[in-house]
DNA sequence: CTGAAAGCGCTTACAG
DNA sequence: CTGAAAGCGCTTACAG
């Protein structure tokens, strides 16, 4: 194996072996070193074999700086999620990242924290790497970052909900029509002083809370001083909180519907140690379906969504986008699932 | 607002606005523009509010790729960790970019699913993006990635474990002493057979059972029997089957370590399921307070792990050494709080 | 305080 | 199947 060394060019410490130094030490041009790489198919089989093995010897790693500059394709992928300490979007981050592996995308994430103003630094911030796309999380996103957007002309994704104009890409489903089916479930189980407890207030959240306002109507059942909402992050120890202040403010609930899951495990947990029975006294229903509700005791009755489908489709389309295909459907519906189960 | 069109160089489409273009509607050298923006204090205010007008105005956005390529420097971190649905690993990358956010540094996230070869791909692949400084998660990486990284000599910094030589830079906790804390808290509290059940078996499990097993011998107390290890990924599921089979295998053991909080919660709903009174007929422990863990019933024992600070220091010492600093402490111990509730 | 020139490490047409 | 030249968008000393 020869020596990489070479002359410091600019007094900077020793230099990685770039594609030249291949180049060299085969006895080629770098082109077809660079060849080597990217369209093996073009390169001779003798040349083909000593280039890659002289990258090996070397331990040639390629510079994506340097090819992002030449190709203007960063093959970077910017990710924008509200959380990453609710389980919902790490299981999106995880069927975005399978879906675009193979593919040797790079991805950025970025957790905006529910708040639109870290969405758009956020956002401000991956662009440098000049993203050849963008994943998004709901649909409001503030004007500063959908005009960037369209300026750039970033293919972009929405996840999570299902856009109403035809204009932009949704991967998601109907949050309302989720909540509402859930809804009906609890009256359909005879539940008819039905609560209902929010936290986070984000996009999803109204939604359900919309869908669940709207069953109750259609039922002739709808009690506003049943609904509990507060800005603040959901947590288990929230969810215990707002129960108590559910059965406080309207002590006749015979069921609740939480906004999530982590929320509905703090309220089973608050109602045990008020000795309330689930469901006989309370019913509790969540929403997500996390792993945790089907074992819990009681099982948690909740909606399941298809957070790793999403992830995974939405990051599909996108990479479609990013190939200049055009597709015909905008809007990508992946439904949900009621899981009825012990605590309603 | 002039129009920032131009002529297209080189046939693609409408390019970005780049620096050469602030730098002409202003009427400076690119260089000028260049400062304004990584050196503002060397630009007369005149000029700089000017450059500063006409990037707002065109929507200039730095091309990162270029600047990497420019200055042998990426401003990315790479960060490895062995999984996504683990909230353990969700916490310390908060810490991580909490530490790095504020110096602009990118960070990229790879998700090894506890593998050593996906390790070192996801390594390979990141490298190409020159990451200034590398974060690892445990010591155990393989011989390649090892080497890769002294080749290359970049900065590393290894989460969550603490090294034994004086060689690498790690921050965490002694698992070791955690396990064995927790251990001897179970015999303090009079249990005389305890069992130990684990999933994975990655480094910290293994380090965990070193330590249970260790504070049993010392007690006289140790019976092989009572151990189930088995290498599938830890579930809610997965505790609830191991405690059954525990329970089968040693059916009078009085107490059980889990080796995380997941572990213990299905412990603890098969307990539940099968009548089986926590703590009088079985006490259950865990490991990592999870957030639940204080507020499910009965509350959970454990061992809490400042996951957060350990992505959070780790990243910051890695700072330093990117920055070319040499920390003299190159081992950071954060130690860990057991939590005593009411499961034990 | 400001600028001309060269270079970072790759790839893109275009020839041959 | 292989290569010479130019360019991607920025920054680094070095002058002035």
């Amino acid at each position: 194996m020869s020596n990489s060394g070479g002359t410091e060019r600019n007094g900077r410490a020793r230099r990685r072996t770039t594609l030249a130094d291949v180049a060299k030490e085969v006895g080629v041009s770098t082109m077809t070193a660079s060849r080597a790489i990217t369209r093996p198919e073009l390169v001779s089989p003798v040349l083909r074999a000593a280039i890659e093995k002289a990258m090996h010897e070397l331990g040639y790693v390629p510079n994506r700086a340097a090819r992002a500059l030449a190709t203007a394709k960063s093959h970077v992928i910017s990710v924008l999620v509200p959380s990453f300490s609710n389980a919902v979007f790490t299981d999106v981050l995880a069927g975005i990242q399978d879906a675009v592996d193979a593919d040797g995308f790079q991805v950025l994430i970025g957790n905006t924290r529910y708040s639109d103003a870290e969405e758009e630094k956020l956002l401000n911030i991956q662009l440098q790497s000049n993203p050849d796309g963008v994943l998004l999380t709901g649909l409001n996103q503030s004007d500063a970052v959908r005009r960037r957007l369209e300026t750039l002309k970033v293919p972009t994704v929405s996840m999570m909900d299902l856009a109403e104009d035809g204009h932009r890409y949704s991967v998601g489903l109907s949050q309302y029509d989720a909540g509402a089916a859930l809804t009906r479930h609890l009256i359909e189980r005879g539940y008819r002083r039905i609560g209902f407890i929010a936290a986070q207030l984000d996009e999803r959240t109204i939604k359900r809370g919309d869908g669940y306002r709207q069953a109750l109507r259609d039922a002739a059942l709808y009690d506003a001083n049943r609904e509990i909402l507060v800005p603040d992050p959901s947590t288990v120890a929230l969810g215990a909180e707002l129960l108590s202040r559910l059965l406080k403010a309207a002590p006749d609930c015979d069921a609740v519907f939480c906004c999530n899951d982590d929320l509905a495990y703090g309220a089973i947990y608050q109602c045990q140690r008020q000795g309330i029975a689930i469901p006989q006294r309370l019913a509790v229903a969540g929403f997500n379906d996390l792993p945790q509700s089907a074992w819990m005791v009681p099982s948690l009755t909740t909606i399941r969504t298809p957070r790793y489908d999403i992830g995974f489709e939405a990051a599909t389309l996108l990479k479609r986008l990013i190939n200049g295909e055009e597709p015909s459907l905008k809007r990508i519906d992946l439904g949900y699932t009621l899981m009825a189960r012990e605590s309603t």
